[in-house]
DNA sequence: AGCACGCCGACT
DNA sequence: GTCGGCGTGCTC
């Protein structure tokens, strides 16, 4: 804060939540003693032509402007009090601003709920957390005078506890008075606060913690000698080693010291399972925030953590800047995941933000993983993250065998090789779950003509489309875009249409002809898109409904199957070569994941890869020698090639209608490069994207790379901003993407 | 991102 | 003569 001098004008800095590289200046309010106002708080202004208004976060109070006098204008209205966001997590949110290179006010307001990114005043808390007998014990009939409906329904409850209609109760449940809302929120938050804060384990914990193993029991001290100080662990064990058995002791030490946990998983198809561990165990309210709850539950969730009155926060990666009162522990669990990077807009990775803001708020991040990210083993060699390593399976339970099966010239039956089917049979006599993985959906990836070699395209994408089976249509999974199942060739007329190549909805077809005695489920995205199947589904297959499940990716991902003890991976092939670099890495960890839902409980499980490259290096340091003897491989080739994490990235990407405009504004750019690159950065490109036309938009990318995150970064301070003022940058699409894991 | 200003084609 | 197309530039 600069001195500032009666007269001086004050000027409030803010950063506007649009697409703005520079922060704006206005004038301060005058009704206002500007001297309690601190940075981070929301204010409303005046922005752009006529009574048009923007909600913006001040950042700073100064006494000059570099802005001509007449032309500042005067804020509207401060919208908090109190800043909602601590000073460490304005840092925070600043850092990640400069280092993704997203403009500022946009990167800010990803700290907010939708409803207040809008600027509405931040709530009290209400009803969910009220039962109608809180009311009333709580509520008297003198509050409720000006509302003679929900007096009257007071009055019977108080008198009859168990006597309302329907109709009575809701009446009361939507149109209660606010004076009571108050009373309510007043009382919640003495009570929660009380058992945050209650360093009585008994009010914490419901039932008893797990007896620990040995190194179940070292990882817990590691971390807990790291708190109220920056430390990052890197938890690695394989499924079913006892992870959350680790994640929930430390919890409880958190909270029993009157802190707070923040929980990241990778989707939100793992937080209800890993919600319900957390209920059964700790008697404190749990937030949880995932896109599928509404503004108000998000908003209100948030509020809770901000507030200190909910001592756990379980959430997705935009979950990662909840505003923490009393901050204790970040743990994130399957820190290798993909999922953790966003993919679009602001391009953050909340796993290395969570580093940073541990770092910030003096706290222990605890990243877990069966089958940890090269980046985060890289930063174990390095120390600068500690390796805890939970070797066994925690109980009685064994380690699958893994096996690859040679099906080079061997017949084959939609993709399931004799020697798989009778593998499987001899699992099915046993009445043990047989899981199959294949990471395509739909019934066939491609349609040809047998008559003339015509292929089914997408129009807008450079794709083929997906036989869909089940909906009888074409449907090009790169832009959604469906298209009617042709009966006939549309090039020849007469050729024969053939689908060519597996999806899963083609071997489920196949298996209900092979296993016509046994239940099969298909677990994809077109089989669970209807809310709450999934959960069906899993429920069926837990209770020894089901013989054989069938799935892609989402099948890799956290769920338990205890009485599966054959899995098969259809085809590892098509996943071995791919021209990402990262490829190999996600490949590894989809097998060992996959593998993973093998043989929990006291059933020793089998894991298949059927292949036509037995001898191929991954797989066969994957499975000889396990997942920790192929990353140390995959690191020393990175090391070789100088990439990540040996050296680091970022990806500009151009989408534009036309192929002329991206080669205007790559020549534009090829001008500030070469008056900002002195740090020798390489420039790789432009070139097309590999997918180089998607939902009509031809897609070009130009890659920084540099041994030196610092020259990198140096040169993008510089050039980003450069490029956002371009004439050609306006007529096309851009966007950076700051270590980049997906060079799509 | 919005929004207005500005300079060229088809309408009363 | 004007209505409106969207290219260009600005927002403190």
């Amino acid at each position: 804060m600069p001195k500032l001098s009666p007269g001086d004008p004050l000027i409030f800095r803010v950063a506007i939540a649009q697409p703005f590289y520079h922060l704006f200046d206005y004038l301060a309010p005058d009704t206002i003693e500007v001297a309690d106002i601190k940075p981070g708080v929301r204010v409303e202004v005046p922005f752009g032509i006529g009574k048009a208004k923007q909600i913006a976060f001040l950042l700073e109070i100064v006494s000059h402007s570099a802005v001509a006098a007449e032309k500042l204008k005067q804020v509207v209205r401060i919208i908090d009090p109190q800043p909602l966001l601590s000073a460490k997590d304005l840092r925070l949110l600043l850092w990640a601003s400069q280092y993704y290179h997203h403009p500022v006010g946009v990167v800010i307001s990803t700290a907010f709920p939708a409803l207040l990114r809008q600027g509405k005043a931040l709530g009290v808390q209400t009803e969910k957390h009220y039962t109608l007998t809180d009311l009333g014990k709580l509520a008297t009939p003198q509050q409720l005078q000006r509302s003679p409906k929900q007096k009257s329904v007071l009055e019977k409850f108080q008198s009859h506890p168990s006597g309302l209609s329907e109709s009575e109760l809701s009446v009361w449940n939507s149109h209660w008075r606010p004076a009571v809302k108050q009373l309510m929120a007043k009382e919640l938050l003495q009570t929660s606060q009380a058992a945050v804060a209650a360093k009585s384990p008994e009010l914490l914990t419901k039932s008893q913690a797990l007896a620990c193993n040995p190194p179940q029991q070292a990882a817990i001290d590691a971390v807990c000698a790291s708190f109220g100080k920056f430390g990052v662990f890197l938890l690695e064990g394989v499924t079913g080693s006892g992870k959350t058995e680790v994640y929930l002791q430390l919890i409880h030490k958190v909270l029993a010291q009157g802190q707070q946990v923040l929980v990241l998983v990778p989707e939100i198809t793992l937080t209800p399972q890993l919600e319900d561990r957390f209920k059964q165990r700790f008697a404190v309210t749990i937030a949880v925030s995932h896109s599928k709850l509404t503004p108000k539950q998000r908003s209100m969730a948030w509020q809770q953590m901000q507030q200190g009155q909910c001592g756990i926060m379980l959430g997705t990666r935009s979950a990662l800047f909840t505003p923490l009162k009393n901050p204790g522990l970040i743990i994130l669990d399957e820190e290798h995941d993909a999922s953790f990077k966003q993919q679009d807009g602001f391009r953050f990775s909340a796993r290395d933000i969570a580093v940073v803001r541990g770092k910030l708020l003096h706290i222990p991040v605890l990243l877990g993983s069966a089958t940890p990210s090269l980046e985060s083993l890289h930063n174990v060699i390095k120390h600068r993250y500690q390796w805890l390593h939970l070797p066994d399976r925690a109980g009685s339970a064994t380690a699958p065998v893994l096996q690859l099966l040679d099906i080079r010239n061997k017949r084959m039956f939609e993709g399931l090789s004799e020697a798989l089917i009778g593998e499987m049979r001899q699992t099915l006599a046993k009445k043990e779950q047989v899981l199959l993985f294949l990471n395509r959906r739909g019934f066939a990836p491609t349609l040809i003509c047998h008559g003339c070699g015509w292929v089914a395209r997408c129009l807008r994408c450079d794709a083929n489309l997906v036989v869909h089976a089940d909906d009888k249509c074409l449907r090009c999974h790169h832009c959604a875009k469906e298209y009617p199942l042709p009966r006939r060739c549309p090039a020849c007329k007469t050729g024969e249409l053939t689908a060519l190549g597996l999806g899963t909805e083609r071997v489920e077809q196949a298996l209900a002809l092979r296993f016509p005695e046994q239940v099969i489920v298909r677990l994809d995205r077109d089989s669970t898109q209807r809310k709450g199947t999934l959960e069906n589904y899993l429920q069926q297959i837990n209770q020894g409904d089901v013989d054989i499940i069938l799935g892609t990716q989402m099948l890799a991902k956290g769920h338990h199957f205890p009485n599966v003890t054959l899995v098969a991976l259809l085809d590892v092939d098509s996943g071995l070569f791919s021209i990402d670099f990262h490829a190999p890495e996600k490949l590894a960890q989809l097998v060992v994941q996959v593998a993973g839902r093998a043989g929990r409980a006291e059933k020793p499980g089998k894991v298949i890869m059927q292949t036509r490259q037995p001898e191929h290096p991954l797989l066969t340091t994957l499975i000889q020698q396990g997942y920790r003897r192929f990353a140390k491989t995959a690191l020393a080739e990175r090391k070789a090639a100088q990439l990540p994490p040996f050296s680091h990235q970022a990806l500009l990407r151009v989408e534009s209608h036309d192929t002329e405009t991206p080669a205007l504004f790559f020549q534009a750019l090829a001008d500030l490069v070469q008056q900002y690159n002195s740090g020798q950065t390489h420039i790789l490109g432009p070139v097309s994207a590999p997918m180089a036309r998607r939902a009509g938009f031809y897609r070009y990318q130009l890659l920084f790379q540099n041994v030196r995150r610092k020259d990198l970064h140096q040169l993008l301070d510089k050039l980003i901003p450069e490029i956002a003022k371009l004439k050609q940058a306006k007529k096309l699409r851009w966007s950076l993407d700051v270590d980049p894991v997906d060079l799509y």
